[in-house]
DNA sequence: CGGATTTGACCGGCGC
DNA sequence: GCGCCGGTCAAATCCG
C-alpha cells in the first residue's frame, strides 16, 4: 500500500503540492495540528514512515536531535538532490529523508523512517513530556519507547504541513526560528508546535 | 583533534 | 540478461 512513491513522483508531487501551497489557500493557519494527529490510527503500520512538508528556506529543521548526512541523491523527476539524513544516537535506527519539491523551493519534504529510542541529546525539551503518552504510541510494539511526542510518534503515513512562513513574502529576516519551534510550550510535537499540520497521505 | 559533511562508487531490486 | 534507479557505505575533507 505504501505505493511506492518512486515510480509516480510526478503525480505524488502535483497531489502534495495541492495540499501544500497554503500561498492559495492560507486558511489552517495552524490551528487544529495535535489534534488531528493524536486521533490518527496507526496500526497495521509495521514501519512509522512519517512525511513532514516544512515550507521553509532551509531543509535542515532542527528537530532537536542530531543528524548525520550519510548520502545525497538526485531521483528522477525532481531536478533537487534528496538528502540522507540518520539519527547519530548509538542504537537509533532513525532516519529521515529531506527532499525539496520540483517547482517549489520552499517546499521542504522530510521523510522520519522509525522512531527514536532515546531522549533528546542536547535539545531543550520543552513540554510534553508527561502529554507524551496522551498522544499515543501504540501501533509499534519492539521499541522502548522514550521517546516524545515528536511527530515521528507513530503514524504509518501522514503529512505534516508547516505553515509557519507559509506565504513567506520576503520579510523573512529571522533565521533559526527553529529553536522556536522547538520551546513551543504547546508541545504538540516538538516538531513545529504551531501552524504544523498533519495530513494523512 | 574530533566530529560532521562531502562526493563517488558499489550494491541490490525491479523493469523491460 | 542488461539497464535503470534508488539507497547505502566509505574515504577524504573541512570546520569548530
Amino acid at each position: 500500500m505504501d505505493t511506492s512513491n518512486q515510480s509516480n513522483a510526478l503525480s505524488g508531487n502535483a497531489q502534495m503540492d495541492s495540499v501544500a501551497t497554503p500561498e492559495n489557500s492560507s486558511v489552517s493557519k495552524g490551528e487544529n495540528e495535535n489534534e488531528v494527529i493524536s486521533a490518527c490510527g496507526n496500526r497495521t503500520v509495521r514501519e512509522p514512515r512519517i512525511v513532514v512538508q516544512t515550507t521553509s528556506d532551509i531543509d535542515i529543521l532542527d528537530d532537536g536531535y542530531r543528524w548525520r548526512k550519510y548520502g545525497q541523491k538526485v531521483v528522477k523527476g525532481n531536478p533537487n538532490p534528496r538528502s540522507y539524513y540518520k539519527c547519530t544516537y548509538v542504537g537509533c535506527p532513525v532516519r529521515k529523508h529531506v527532499e525539496r519539491a520540483s517547482h517549489d523551493l520552499r517546499a521542504v519534504i522530510t521523510t522520519y523512517e522509525g522512531k527514536h529510542n532515546h531522549d533528546v541529546p542536547a535539545a531543550r525539551g520543552s513540554a510534553g513530556y508527561a502529554a507524551n503518552r496522551s498522544v499515543s504510541n501504540n501501533g509499534n510494539s519492539n521499541v522502548p519507547m522514550a521517546i516524545r511526542p515528536t511527530a515521528m510518534t507513530n503514524n504509518p503515513n501522514y503529512m505534516i504541513t508547516n505553515l509557519n512562513n507559509a506565504r513567506l513574502p520576503e520579510t523573512k529576516t529571522q533565521a533559526p526560528y527553529t529553536l522556536e519551534m522547538l520551546q513551543s510550550p504547546a508541545g504538540s510535537f516538538g516538531f513545529a508546535g504551531f501552524g504544523t499540520l498533519l495530513v494523512p497521505i
